[in-house]
DNA sequence: TCAATTTGACCGTG
DNA sequence: CACGGTCAAATTGA
């Protein structure tokens, strides 16, 4: 068994599996899509697939490379790097400070933005045809190469509070990880050819971001369990389930590859292997029966345990 | 000359 | 108190 994880990272970490979810269905999706004859709505359908997959991906990693992760990745190695760590970095921020006079200083008097909207890509390079602004640039604790911080050339013309962060990925230092924050206004109030326009190398972010951002992909995690019912009256050997499960519609069933009794002999209690699912409600009829995934429960390991089957009358 | 970038200070948040 | 996001003076460069 894995060593527990600290409270504070589970919601990371079901953030990740949730992501690495997603893209793992809309790979499924489009191997599915891929086995169909070509036509035009195919291939649409096909490159909004590969979009989401690519954002699963760059967000997954971007989860994994978070400080709360770096952090239990350090615990966990019992400490033997951190006088290594650094401290040089941080006495250059707080150390010695030649203060500059200044007649207003004003700095620092911000109000730190609230949560809003925010999307993370990764491409080869920083341009991404809008007009950015940098104002800042930080060493991050932790990580080999600093963040450059950009805001919307229009902030002042246009009210424009988009903002952009940027760091080049230590795993792929060719790529930079972006992330966006807050609602671009320029992309609704300037149709201007410069600002939507973009080369046809350059991909707009926030085009992408639309595209796959309305995943219908249910979310909630209310649900404490997961619970497979069954409307079946008769007690159905594991076999013949199983045999059934997988003769159910690909799409939607994928994920519940296989399926162990927990309970003897032919219980209504069975442990789903299955690596992930993020359905948390789905229907799927064979001939002789109904299958409902109710919920899931993220609270246990990786993978999710205890399912029930319950034979509904 | 002026817009863009660099850089260290400052402060809110956890 | 450390970290990271933002500010703004100083610097750069077109």
């Amino acid at each position: 068994m894995a060593t527990p994880w600290p409270e504070n990272l589970s919601t990371n970490r079901v953030r990740v599996i949730k992501v690495l979810a997603q893209g793992q269905e809309s790979a499924t999706h489009l191997q599915l899509l891929l086995k169909k004859p070509y036509g035009e709505d195919v291939f649409l359908l096909a490159d909004k697939l590969v979009v989401k997959i690519m954002r699963s991906f760059t967000e997954a990693l971007s989860l994994l490379t978070s400080s709360d992760f770096v952090e239990i990745l350090q615990n966990q190695t019992t400490s033997q790097v951190d006088s290594v760590c650094c401290d040089d970095r941080r006495s250059r921020d707080s150390g010695e400070s030649k203060k500059r006079p200044t007649a207003k200083d004003r700095r620092g008097c911000y109000k730190r933005k609230k949560t809003s909207q925010s999307f993370i890509t990764a491409s080869s390079t920083i341009e991404d045809g809008y007009a950015w602004r940098k104002y800042g640039q930080k060493e991050i604790l932790n990580a080999k190469y600093p963040r450059s911080y950009f805001r919307c050339t229009h902030k002042y013309d246009h009210g424009c509070k988009a903002t952009k962060q940027v760091q080049r990925m230590e795993e792929d230092p060719q790529m930079y990880r972006t992330t966006y924050i807050g609602h671009h206004t320029c992309r609704d109030i300037l149709k201007a050819p410069q600002i939507i326009a973009t080369p046809d190398s350059v991909s707009d972010p926030w085009e992408s971001y639309m595209l796959t951002s309305d995943s219908n992909i249910p979310t909630q995690l209310d649900h404490q369990r997961t619970t497979i019912k069954q409307e079946h009256k008769e007690e159905t050997p594991l076999s013949d389930l199983t045999d059934n499960l997988s003769s159910l519609d690909p799409i939607m069933w994928k994920d519940l590859v296989s399926f162990e009794s927990s309970a003897e002999p032919a219980a209504d209690h069975y442990r789903a292997v299955a690596s992930t699912t993020m359905c948390t409600e789905a229907t799927s009829q064979s001939d002789d029966m109904d299958l409902v995934v109710k919920s899931i429960d993220f609270d246990s390991d990786f993978q999710f345990d205890e399912s029930e089957f319950n034979y509904l009358s």
